[in-house]
DNA sequence: TTAAATGCAAATTATTTGCAGAAGC
DNA sequence: GCTTCTGCAAATAATTTGCATTTAA
């Protein structure tokens, strides 16, 4: 975890007087650890590795204030169970691509997407607050070739 | 309902295999009735209206059958329950847009934004399968004027 | 006639919550 | 010391499923 995003996250926790506690800590810890997006029950895992003592009740308790001070990020993969994304604080305006072959999940981040989406948004007699592309996908390395590095 | 509508739906209904049952008529006909979003819960009532004997298993069970024949998408509007789209027929390639004042939602095509998509997975080695836009943005209307014809 | 579809109620899954005890400030 | 936070286990919400019965073809 770099120490901007440290920094970031201390802000939070002070600028909403919440506690500093061994369970958050390690929540955080795991969260940002990584660069993959996890589900509720794959924090619960991460965070259990750093402290055993951390409970899925601590857990659904504290996701919602990372998401809620943009730190963490909830996308939706068409899974029946959020996933949280924790790229957001480094790469604020990225998107998905999933791949409909091997399931994973691509990030890309392109400067017209966001200028189009606030030209709509404008066109519409709005002003963007939160932007969110996903594209389903068939991988075209797979159907040339057979292959892919991602799934083989 | 309009007749190319109810013709795509028995099309994908004789090429499942499926049988013509009240229940299914009525859920059918409540669905594509309206050009309103609706929920699973909704479903029921709006089916029930017009046949008493549809129970809550068969709407559930016929919803991802509409889903699979694209004749329904699941959209995701931030809530914790599945939300129906029964204008994708019509409009194949419309997006969201999410009022965050008055929380209605907002359909929109964009043909730069198709091409985009297209562009971006294509350098990102990928053909596109099925592309999600959802922007949540505040109304101007509401701003300037302190009130907008969708909510006082 | 027979395979598919239905309703009911119980099961499942993800998430949330009440409460009593523990711990940060 | 006072309040926030925690774990536990029970509660909730949305959706799914097993099974006996009904029904379309």
């Amino acid at each position: 975890m770099d120490s901007d995003l440290r920094q970031k996250i201390y802000d939070f926790i002070d600028s909403k007087g919440l506690r500093k506690t061994v369970q958050r800590e390690a929540i955080i810890q795991a969260a940002f650890s990584t660069a993959q997006h996890f589900t509720a029950e794959e924090l619960i895992d991460m965070a259990r590795r750093i402290e055993p003592t951390v409970s899925r009740a601590t857990v659904y308790r504290t996701l919602p204030l990372l998401v809620e001070s943009k730190l963490l990020k909830e996308i939706d993969i068409g899974k029946d169970h959020k996933t949280y994304d924790p790229n957001f604080v480094n790469r604020p305006h990225h998107n998905h691509i999933i791949c409909t072959d091997c399931q994973k999940v691509f990030e890309f981040e392109d400067h017209y997407m966001e200028t189009l989406e606030d030209c709509i948004s404008k066109r519409q007699g709005f002003t963007p607050i939160a932007k969110t592309v996903r594209i389903e996908a068939s991988c075209d390395q797979l159907r040339k070739f057979g292959i892919c590095k991602n799934k083989k």
